[in-house]
DNA sequence: AACACTGTGTAATAATATAACGTTAATATA
DNA sequence: TATATTAACGTTATATTATTACACAGTGTT
């Protein structure tokens, strides 16, 4: 089977917990999912990470590691999670993922002193969004 | 006083926490911090997290996020943790704060798709160090 | 003196994540 | 079809990371 995240085929609680986090207008901790999905039979911390796990393994939901928060993808570019960017309203916490050519072209290139280039990367920006500018 | 960090004096806590962390070739994690400073009076994890969150915020140290761990500033151009930037070693765990000016410059004026440009940023670049590499 | 501000010390607890078992289902290959 | 392999599942217990709540001490200001 390919590994093209749209034909993945997804485990049952692995497509439960992907649709709540997909259907959440913000990003959703562990465990708030799990407290979600009980209703469903899933019982226990370590059946919602090991589908986390997977999710983020895959490229359909990413981690926003400064929350300790997870939100679905929805940028076809960055699939199978190695470059991701997000902006994080340090008011209301509306999380946004960027996807801009520029930047991951930018960043996919980029070398450090020694001339290293990286595989993966991982880019949160703060301030506020534009929502919370007016206010 | 001035809030450069060079001049900022440091409490008690404060100063064994951060000349610990300092001290330490790799990035430390509260407990372990905690377990190293017993010694010195430092009994509970809170009086580790305040410290923590001070030195952050003034820029002596740095969360690397994607990891629960601290590391010292040698960058004297990331003062009050506004622009932070790190490489990390899939392998040996490695982590190395990134001082680039291209970099720095490049991401501080970057627009989102609105034209919103967000005033703090953090980077964390995944890979394999030299030494790894070469094994 | 009264107040605000920052830091301290302590105990308790919340929130996040993993280890260690054994079992079951799906896939691959002989 | 048998069987080996891999991935996922379910459950219990526990480890790790971080915060709440409360009382008090030092410092600077009004």
């Amino acid at each position: 089977m390919s590994k093209m995240h749209k034909e993945y085929a997804l485990t049952k609680n692995q497509q439960i917990i992907f649709d709540l986090i997909d259907k959440s207008p913000e990003p959703m901790k562990a465990y708030s999912i799990l407290f979600n999905v009980q209703k469903k039979g899933i019982k226990a911390p370590l059946q919602v990470y090991r589908a986390l796990d997977k999710l983020v393994e895959i490229g359909k939901i990413h981690k926003i590691e400064s929350r300790n928060a997870f939100i679905a993808c929805h940028n076809s570019s960055c699939q199978v999670a190695k470059a991701t960017a997000f902006s994080i309203c340090e008011i209301c916490e509306k999380v946004t993922e960027i996807s801009s050519a520029g930047l991951s072209k930018y960043l996919a290139n980029f070398k450090d002193k020694d001339g290293m280039k990286y595989s993966k990367y991982n880019l949160e920006f703060f301030g506020l969004c534009k929502k919370c500018t007016l206010k």
